[in-house]
DNA sequence: ATAAATTGTCGAAACGTTTCGACACTAATA
DNA sequence: TATTAGTGTCGAAACGTTTCGACAATTTAT
């Protein structure tokens, strides 16, 4: 019922592995069994079983995404945009990815179920990941590939966004703009990116002779959502500190600001600017819009996907690290 | 190396079989033999090899997505909200979801892998789809659930938008509005929603004793973008068609006509009120926001995973059909 | 002319599971 | 007591590929 390589052999009327050598475009066949072979092939509308070829090959033909728990929802259009781009890139590869979430304590019987089962040929992480979960990939030698997040261990492919030039052309607008009080309000720190957005906003004030400290850098929060963007407002907005722009370090902690600053009766861009970074719906949803960094998040899936398929294939050296850019947009906010 | 069921049966002390009956809870095993090889299986962190079970089970643990190429793109959010619920909720199931997407003609070459490897339990199919692929997963006896569309020979499984009471309450909120002339703009009636929408409009004015007719239905557009409904409009509005309210097939459309009336100079909703359908971004960031009817997207793909899991595992009958429901959100263009 | 290398083909073994029929037991039935 | 009906366990065969070593038939080098 089920036509398979066997099949194929007996109608072209030569052996299995001469079938399979057609088929791989391995070792040596004359011209003429190749093609009584092809033409078998086409009679019989055979195409090769991927978990037969799999057993033997191991190798699935898929590639394996993950993404912490909390970076996957209807709330967080980030990461959901680079999945979508991995989704895009990795048809052209003839690759599936199989996406799943991981929650932040790694344990036993936790791990991904494409992994128990041998599943996937490589791995995108995307985000932070659990460290052990990073060692136990790494103990099975699965090519991997991190995507806007570099773990400690330094040598790791990884797809990364250019944050400090970021957060230089925010400020420098900003500047432009006539700003000379400045706030950075960042999130969760436990994000390498969270880190050089910080020291960025640092590096370039003080680099233009302007007051970089504890008193208009915010980075206590937990989390980097809207939440933890209003509370840092307000606190600043409160205590009357003189601050005449605020630097987010995302678009959700700047429309937590934005709301503080409404819920303060500041205008906006009159009195304070905003800016973003990321460039999700947030940021254009908001009212009045803001400015941010714009991050090609889908481009930035779709990179991670072709430097891992070319580790796989061994066309790429593992530890390539690529730097995307960032470009600002100026809306309504500043 | 590699720790196959070989070794969990050495170091239990039985067969290989047993093993197996054990880790399916297939067969009687007794409670001590059962007890050993669970210590076994503990001990050596074996798992069962996906490949290596698919080929004697059949079974992949995957379901195929299979969408039309012109709705996956970073313009279509519709189908791609959908997809995300099913990716949401397949994880769930134990289930990975392989994404495809297909031109609108059916060709041998052109056969989504994954149906010719044989690596998925079951499809999902979002929007029109050509009716040839419909035939050849029939063929297969391959289970399948359509999304948003309901191929012509009738007796299959599909999560459907209630599209007759959407209609239904746009042109209700905007008789209760005041509005008498009433136009609907539709695009490509290929797709059998569009269709239903269309109908509707036609059922519900004429309930009213209100004309419609080819004076204020306009469906003969091939696409159903932006574009089409801008040109639509734009004659409407050329003619000077008696118009105060424009019911769009869909939110792209609807961002049309909203540009088509800015283009003449009409205020919304002061001149002229706009009803959207779907309620993608396009409707929020549109300005000013639109009117439309609001459906549940990643439900509807999360409801598709379920049917098709339930259906894969028998425990629900293929031909069963839902019907999700939609509600009106109110915003600025009315 | 002979030895060595190359080319094309093949059969058989592997890959890691599940499933099927056989078999020895024990418990229930006649 | 003799049969029947379960239980629990097992070995072997399958599932559909790829890969490896063998081997004949050529061609090339000595």
């Amino acid at each position: 019922m089920n036509t398979t390589i066997r099949d194929v052999a007996h109608t072209a009327g030569v052996a299995v592995s001469t079938v399979s050598l057609v088929l791989n475009r391995k070792g040596p066949v004359s011209r003429e069994t190749e093609r009584k072979v092809l033409d078998a092939i086409e009679k019989l509308h055979y195409h090769p079983q991927r978990s037969a070829r799999g057993l033997v090959t191991r190798r699935s033909g898929n590639l394996g995404f993950i993404l912490s728990i909390d970076h996957f929802s209807k709330a967080e259009p980030f990461y959901t945009k680079i999945f979508l781009g991995t989704e895009f890139e990795s048809r052209s590869h003839d690759l599936y990815v199989l996406l799943t979430t991981v929650d932040q304590q790694f344990s036993e019987r936790n791990i991904p179920r494409f992994l128990l089962e041998k599943n996937v040929d490589g791995i995108l992480l995307a985000g932070t990941v659990p460290l052990k979960l990073i060692d136990y990939i790494k103990d099975r030698h699965l090519p991997c590939v991190f995507i806007d997040y570099l773990p400690p261990s330094g040598s790791s492919s990884a797809i990364l966004i250019d944050n400090a030039e970021g957060i230089r052309q925010a400020v420098l607008h900003l500047l432009e703009k006539g700003h000379r009080d400045l706030a950075f309000v960042g999130g969760d720190m436990q994000h390498p990116g969270m880190r050089e957005r910080c020291e960025a906003f640092r590096g370039v004030l003080t680099e233009h002779g302007l007051v970089a400290d504890t008193t208009n850098i915010f980075c206590e929060a937990l989390l980097s959502g809207a939440r933890e963007g209003y509370d840092a407002a307000q606190r600043i907005l409160n205590d009357k500190l003189k601050v005449t722009a605020f630097v987010a370090a995302n678009d959700a902690i700047a429309s937590g600001i934005l709301r503080a600053c409404r819920d303060h009766k500041r205008r906006i861009p009159g009195d304070i600017a905003i800016t973003g970074f990321d460039d999700v719906e947030t940021a254009i949803t908001a009212r009045p819009t803001l400015t941010t960094l714009h991050v090609p998040k889908e481009e930035m899936g779709a990179l991670a996907v072709r430097l891992l398929a070319d580790i796989i294939n061994g066309t790429a050296s593992k530890g390539t690290k690529i730097v995307v850019p960032v470009s600002l947009i100026c809306r309504e906010s500043t």
